[in-house]
DNA sequence: GCGACAG
DNA sequence: ATCTTGTCGC
């Protein structure tokens, strides 16, 4: 079990109060930092997804522990517990981070760098679940989502690895990345030090020959209970 | 007021 | 997210 310091103050209990949620986030999104604050050399990363059973009943967060330069995973965990509140557009950390986090727990190592299937701060008030997860465990993370939240942008050209800024009320917040030919392209933010010139570049590097990077490929699979088994 | 709306 | 087989296109 890895001993990592979850700030409990950055991840309320739902209480119904949509506003309170709110105001919440602006105050946490004040304390993303969006400057590269990852050691150069990364020896472990991590992929979290979440999946749902029971009819919704019960969140099933997967957390995969890959070696970074092999990209082969070393660890894959599937934590549950019981839904904590209903999706609503905006307030999906509120719904996902507690099981996400428990799935951290499992980990026998810290990862240096954690990918997170939603959005970082390419959200209406800058603090999507990877942004979150992040102020809340100190950890460099990055969202890596299949769908915009908010925000306009181009179409990335066709080529594998072309990419354009998505920008939100006159500022960018996050990037169009078109990580495979043909397939739409992934909507990657920065979550919590990581900066914007480096989110595009970093899962660049764990796609192969999916649409999705390893990390969250691989958390999607243990997320979706469409999964083969372990090892 | 009318849509849009991560997973 | 989830309910679900085959099928169209590269």
């Amino acid at each position: 079990m890895t001993t990592i310091a979850i700030d409990s103050s950055a991840v309320p209990a739902w209480d119904g109060d949509v506003a309170r949620a709110r105001d919440v986030q602006v105050e946490l999104a004040g304390r993303v930092s969006l400057r590269d604050g990852f050691d150069k050399s990364l020896r472990t990363i991590a992929g979290f997804d979440v999946g749902f059973e029971e009819d919704g009943a019960i969140t099933r967060a997967a957390a995969v522990l890959l070696d970074a330069r092999t990209m082969q995973p070393l660890e894959s965990h599937v934590a549950r517990i019981d839904t904590v509140m209903p999706y609503i557009p905006g307030l999906l950390s509120f719904r996902e981070l507690p099981a996400l986090l428990r799935a951290l727990t499992l980990l026998g190592t810290t990862p240096d760098m954690v990918f997170v299937d939603g959005h970082g701060i390419a959200h209406p008030r800058r603090l999507g679940i990877a942004a979150h997860f992040g102020v809340a465990t100190g950890l460099p993370s990055i969202g890596v989502a299949k769908k915009i939240l908010v925000g306009t942008a181009s179409e990335p050209h066709q080529v594998r690895g072309a990419y354009v800024p998505l920008r939100h009320k006159g500022e960018q917040i996050g990037w169009l990345l078109r990580s495979k030919p043909k397939c739409n392209p992934l909507i990657v933010s920065p979550g919590h030090r990581v900066a914007m010139a480096s989110a595009a570049d970093l899962v660049m590097r764990y796609v192969t020959t999916y649409r999705l990077p390893e990390p969250t490929r691989l958390a999607d699979r243990l997320a979706s209970r469409r999964d083969a088994g372990k090892a």
